[in-house]
DNA sequence: CTGAAAGCGCTAACAG
DNA sequence: CTGTTAGCGCTTTCAG
């Protein structure tokens, strides 16, 4: 029924080592038979069964991708970034969404070593060193994108969380704001963490109070934004401007906002860290722009670099974003009821 | 290094059959092994390798989940859904992400074939029997999502577009709209033809005019709703009401509305096929409301049967969207430049 | 440059 | 109930 290699062998009139040298384009292989090889394939249609060359060769050509919430955009142009770059190696993308859960990580981080991925491109869903650990320790490559794992060597590729939370927070201050709260992801995921640190240190910075009821951490999903701005805001907003951590807080906040009829940016001044894509009728706000193909792209090529057996001590690159304002907005929001 | 079955026999002291056995909840065991077996793999955290055990067994725990765009927040639902039941299955998902990209599609069928998963959910990514039924010729079940393949006898779990449809757009009618334009995605998926057929059914039965002209269709992404939303409003709107195909054309269409600077519903009234979760002060629309989550728990479901050996004849399960609208909104849009 | 033969680590068939 | 044996389909020595 289906077709193994050694039909294909049969059918061209040599060995089924010779196919396979073919078939991974080995050196040493008359050009006559190489073609005859590529005929016996084409004839009998035939697709070499991965799991048995993987057993054989103890690696796949597969890699995995442990992200934490495909419902973020930011992720969504990562994983694309990482599938262009697999495409180009002739290698497939084994994608796990982890939901922010440590044990689901866990099991997949398992699962991909059970299955002898060739590497892993990783988003931490919490400090936890020991999760990737096992990979490295079974020798498989492990790259970080977007978040890290603190205190635990490894290729990491982020942006500027500090350096831009820090920009952001600086412009609001440059404005006039005194009160500026946050609503950010939880602060053992690095990117909460570090951005928290930029909002701080712009805010001592500038000799203003530092208040920590003025912070709020939640995951980093819409529900939490909702409910955590809505904490900030009511029953009187205690701020006069708010910063968002990640994209799905922002647009939390944003419902928040706008169903206790306040306005942006009369009443509240927003800067949020992402930006959002394809939101309607954004108001004037200020936001970071991550380079989230860029992360991508480079991830996934250190990841192959790893792969290709390269030794060199453990990369950690940053990619800057941007810090960007919606100057204008067609859209004028008349929500106070009077 | 790594710790084998048989490392695991010998620290358990008894042969690597047994061992097996145990792990794979095979009957016909003592106790006593059961306990022996079970504290040895834990001693040396033994974690069977998964490319072996597919080999040799011909099936692996993981299933496919092919689908067009994981921007799509509805197959984000339909993922999770799966994921949850696969997880208790005790299987996992490889998530495959075509971007509506044929090729692509047929790339990772052809790679989850040769991976010997256990079996697959697809939402085709066009109208091709061929790429699925290599996966059937090698008796790898696969059951469709969403969207079907026509004149492909499979097993499906879709919602009621056609009817869904039709009761959003004769809603518009008896608001007393007679000019209805639409903008749904490619007419050779099987959700933008179905859910055409609603719409054009609504107004014949209505006895209105059908006008090709006011149907414009594209690739169910925003940049698509966008650019034709502004087809059917520029340099003057040719229409009262607009039936929108998809949630990321429905984004689209908001964003292409708001910048003409037109109001919701007074200058044009809206319906949509999708809801749209998250996105700050909709205007008062109406729309499907389709059963994502209901949807891919009944196809993984389905699935998991075939996976057991069911031979009963296709099944083709529908589950009813729910018409739904928005009818009081804290916002009020003044868009238009006086 | 090519073929024969030996496994990769596991499970299924067959004895016992 | 348990162990021994024989492969799953491929790649990789090792000869030639």
């Amino acid at each position: 029924m289906t077709v193994l290699i050694k039909d294909v062998a049969e059918h061209a009139g040599v060995s089924s080592a010779t196919v396979s040298r073919v078939l991974s384009n080995k050196p040493h292989v008359r050009d006559e038979l190489k073609e005859r090889v590529h005929k016996a394939v084409a004839d009998l249609s035939y697709e070499p069964n991965r799991v048995a060359r993987s057993l054989r060769s103890q690696r796949s050509t597969v890699i995995g991708l442990v992200i934490s919430d495909i419902r973020n955009s930011f992720y969504n142009t990562v994983v694309r970034a990482i599938e262009d770059v697999a495409f180009e190696k002739g290698y497939a993308v084994f994608l796990c969404n982890t939901d922010e859960n440590p044990e689901k990580e866990l099991f997949y981080l398992n699962l991909l070593k059970a299955e002898k991925v060739a590497g892993v491109i990783i988003s931490p869903a919490r400090e936890n060193a020991s999760n990737s650990s096992s990979l490295t320790n079974a020798n498989i490559p492990v790259v970080a994108v977007d978040r890290r794992i603190p205190n635990f060597e490894m290729d990491t590729v982020l942006t500027n969380n500090t350096e831009a939370s820090y920009q952001l927070i600086s412009q609001l201050i440059a404005k006039g704001h005194k009160r500026i709260g946050a609503v950010l992801s939880d602060l053992s995921i690095t990117t909460g963490r570090e951005r928290f640190e930029g909002y701080k240190q712009a805010i001592l910075d500038a000799g203003l109070d530092f208040s920590e009821n003025l912070v709020l951490s939640g995951l980093p999903i819409a529900e939490d934004g909702y409910r955590l701005s809505l904490d900030l805001l009511e029953p009187k907003p205690l701020i006069t401007a708010l910063f968002t951590g990640n994209e799905l807080i922002t647009l939390g906040a944003l419902k928040a906002i706008y169903e206790l009829g306040l306005n942006i940016p009369e009443d509240i001044e927003l800067a949020s860290f992402d930006k959002l894509d394809w939101i309607p009728f954004l108001p004037k706000m200020s936001f970071a722009e991550q380079p989230s193909y860029e992360l991508g792209k480079q991830a996934a090529q250190l990841l192959f670099e790893r792969i290709s057996g390269s030794n060199k001590e453990p990369q950690n690159i940053i990619i800057p974003s941007k810090i960007q304002s919606i100057t204008e907005t067609k859209i004028k929001m008349v929500a106070k009821t009077p």
